[in-house]
DNA sequence: TAGATTGTTAATCGATTAACAATC
DNA sequence: TAGATTGTTAATCGATTAACAATC
């Protein structure tokens, strides 16, 4: 009775992936569920649980095969050659992802971005910078399933809309504003049809004082004395 | 008996604090636990178990006043007016969050850039970029708490090793670099001292092409039939 | 008062962890 | 064989949800 693959266990699944990529450039041929647990920072008992979970088996005594569990993982993630990608919004953020060299080492390829700006119009750089009229046709006719929002917060919803009516599924949300999905889609069937990652950098930031205040509060507490205030 | 404040609960405060001050730029007074609730994305019950652990209450009839909320927020998330920030490494990512002029609208101040190539440093620039060898004494002297680490890969180890010892706590991490506060610290009571917030680009656009995958071919092996092996 | 909303308790859910038999 | 590691089950833990009495 097959358990269900949780978001969880996927994102843990691309890490071990990437750890096993970097065992195997240096040589490495088996890998035991604890080496990969301290890659990704788990217990080896999760290594073992989610491989148990993908029906992925390894040796009683020798571990797992590296080779094996490279190819299954990117079966199982539907690892493709080509990741293309847009961006939508050549703002300093947007320019700076879309010449992010890192994404060339993952096999992330940005097919384009687009603005509204016409001075930002570029359809001969690399990768090109289109007018933003032309981006649904754009993503049909390259089969676009994944975009990177980086536009300002009001313009972000639409664009949003126009994605998705197109077909992009996959967001990783750059404004502040919050994408739902639902209701959006043509069809009714959009509930969970579509996923989005925000990566909302000033909330990051101020989470990290709180959390840091939070902490020395905490220590505050426990140091001074034991009272508490009910 | 105080329940515990955990790290999720944090993140949640801080969304409520944003709504609210929305809210009340809007001229609104009062709030209901289901418009917060609906605003981030959770049900009315988490809001009101939320604001009961950190012993906040509202009116049994009128929901909660927005002024109090704010201002209970905000001390217990220990929000000063000032949040500085310094950012290592001013590559492309680096050189457009130095610019994000989101930070301005959130008090989040960039104080100064750090970066080990002559030709980048410029003491005059607003904000200045200095050399990394000042780094340590700029975050004594300022009392930085929080940085942003957007070096290259390589580097990463050591900025952040010289930036936990000068006194840094939270870290929004822009390299693919595993940081682990444990062990690095002077003193051994560091295990849970710093917060390394991981912002893997190239992982996350990875993990919504997996995601998006995924999801199809559940919909594939639902909307198929119900056959399963196994 | 009647209706609506809070505040809290208990139930549910899912994920992690512990533990250990199976076995290479 | 002895030792080490897997694979799985049951226990634990924490967070979310449901439900409802209290009450404005």
């Amino acid at each position: 009775m097959q358990e269900p693959i949780s978001e969880n266990i996927v994102l843990r699944l691309a890490r071990y992936l990437r750890v096993l990529h970097k065992l195997k450039s240096l040589g490495f041929v088996k890998v035991f569920s604890n080496n990969l647990g301290d890659a990704i920072g788990v217990t080896p008992a999760v290594v073992r649980k989610d491989f148990s979970i993908i029906k992925i088996s390894g040796n009683k005594r020798g571990g797992y095969s590296i080779d094996t569990l490279i190819a299954e993982l990117e079966r199982i993630l539907g690892k493709s050659s080509r990741q293309q990608v847009i961006v939508a919004g050549c703002g300093r953020i947007g320019t700076a992802l879309m010449n992010y060299t890192e994404f060339r080492k993952e096999g992330i390829e940005i097919s384009s971005g687009f603005d509204i700006d016409p001075a930002k119009i570029d359809p001969d750089a690399s990768p090109p910078i289109l007018h933003v009229d032309q981006m649904q046709d754009f993503i049909v006719e390259h089969g676009i399933r994944v975009a990177i929002l980086a536009v300002p917060d009001q313009a972000a919803a639409s664009v949003f809309e126009r994605m998705v009516e197109s077909g992009v599924r996959g967001f990783l949300n750059f404004t502040t504003v919050e994408l739902k999905c639902a209701g959006k889609c043509p069809d009714e069937t959009c509930e969970a049809e579509c996923i989005v990652h925000n990566v909302n950098i000033s909330l990051e930031i101020e989470n990290l004082f709180y959390l840091v205040n939070l902490r020395n509060q905490l220590q505050d507490r426990v140091v001074v004395d034991g009272q508490q205030t009910n």
